[in-house]
DNA sequence: AATATTAGTCAACATGGCTGACGTATCGCA
DNA sequence: TGCGATACGTCAGCCATGTTGACTAATATT
């Protein structure tokens, strides 16, 4: 019954430091998703617009078959959501030049504006988030969350975004993203 | 255009690791719930009955109205799932002594076999994410995640399980837990 | 005795997943 | 050249889980 710091019971401290985490992961998601909730549902949209929006503003030029695997949801979820966008302005399609069955995506400028102002306050969260804990914590957080994720999505991200964190070309203004994405993706 | 690994384009790099990070949460959020929502379709349950019976087999005795500040649904909503639970003999419910009106929910051994059933697929993955990750980096994920949360849940924890990282009582049987909450909810 | 709190219930609605079936244009290859 | 595979669209319906609003009942508190 006396304990000690190190090592007193390791099971009960691993069970509840697993516990921890996985709280933490739902109380986290959640917080994360409200901002962006409360101001999509002002202009009668959901979190699946976010997510389209979200992707297409960072991969301009996506397939919607790209979109789909990204996303993983079936291509009727993603449609209701994409016709809706498409509609009122806010996505832009066009054929693929070299598969003219592709429907390449793109954000309208008033697309990019509701991606601003959603992605904002998530990354102000993270941006406070990161500064209060520090450079360090932040490759601790990466670390683990890649951990978690599903490898294939690790793969494919980092397919995309080749060693973001050591970027040698800065400040292109990116007409070159769709060509990138078509051919990292390989597809 | 000729760049230095120190600070070439600050507000680049700020702008990939934030996204880095947005990204990092909605890919891992989908994997940590993935094999749960596989094994609670499978007996025609949904995701809202696993956070009840992770809830209630984390504080054993809880009342609904607790359970909804938790949760942060209606009571509606929850009503839904805890009816369905209870039936099928997964959660019991007695009276309050000090208040009887309240109904302190606790879990059955059906109840608690489901729930080991479904949170340790997510150990698992925790512990594997830990165990490659390294102490410290799970120092940082949890600064992180703990910066990201809404400070009233970050509390609210933290009042319930006081400095869990370095608890100085080990392997009780927990017949006092539903005591502590009542006491340390305050309410 | 009046008021507040805790919980339950009924009804109706929205979002965003899903399956299944079927149609069309285009591409690539045998 | 023509045929199968691929990329995309669409219609119809189901389900889980969130919402609002209205109303009841039991119990506690002041």
């Amino acid at each position: 019954m006396v304990d000690l710091k190190s090592g007193a019971n390791p099971l009960f401290l691993r069970e509840e430091e697993l516990r921890r985490g996985i709280e933490l992961m739902f109380y986290a998601y959640r917080e994360f998703t409200s901002e962006p909730d409360r101001i999509l549902a002002e202009i009668g949209f959901g979190r699946a617009h976010h997510r389209a929006i979200y992707f297409i503003g960072r991969y301009p030029g996506i397939t919607i078959s790209e979109l789909l695997v990204i996303l993983r949801i079936t291509k009727q979820s993603l449609s209701r959501v994409l016709s809706q966008l498409l509609e009122q302005g806010y996505v832009a399609q066009t054929r693929g030049k070299r598969d003219q069955r592709q429907r390449l995506l793109t954000l309208t400028e008033t697309g990019r504006a509701l991606e601003m102002r959603l992605t904002d306050t998530q990354r102000r969260r993270f941006a406070a988030a990161y500064r209060s804990a520090g450079a360090e914590a932040v490759a601790g957080f990466r670390a683990v969350l890649a951990g978690i994720m599903d490898p294939s999505d690790l793969d494919r991200i980092e397919r995309l975004h080749p060693n973001a964190a050591e970027e040698e070309e800065h400040d292109r203004g990116d007409p070159s993203k769709q060509a990138d994405l078509a051919a990292k993706t390989g597809r």
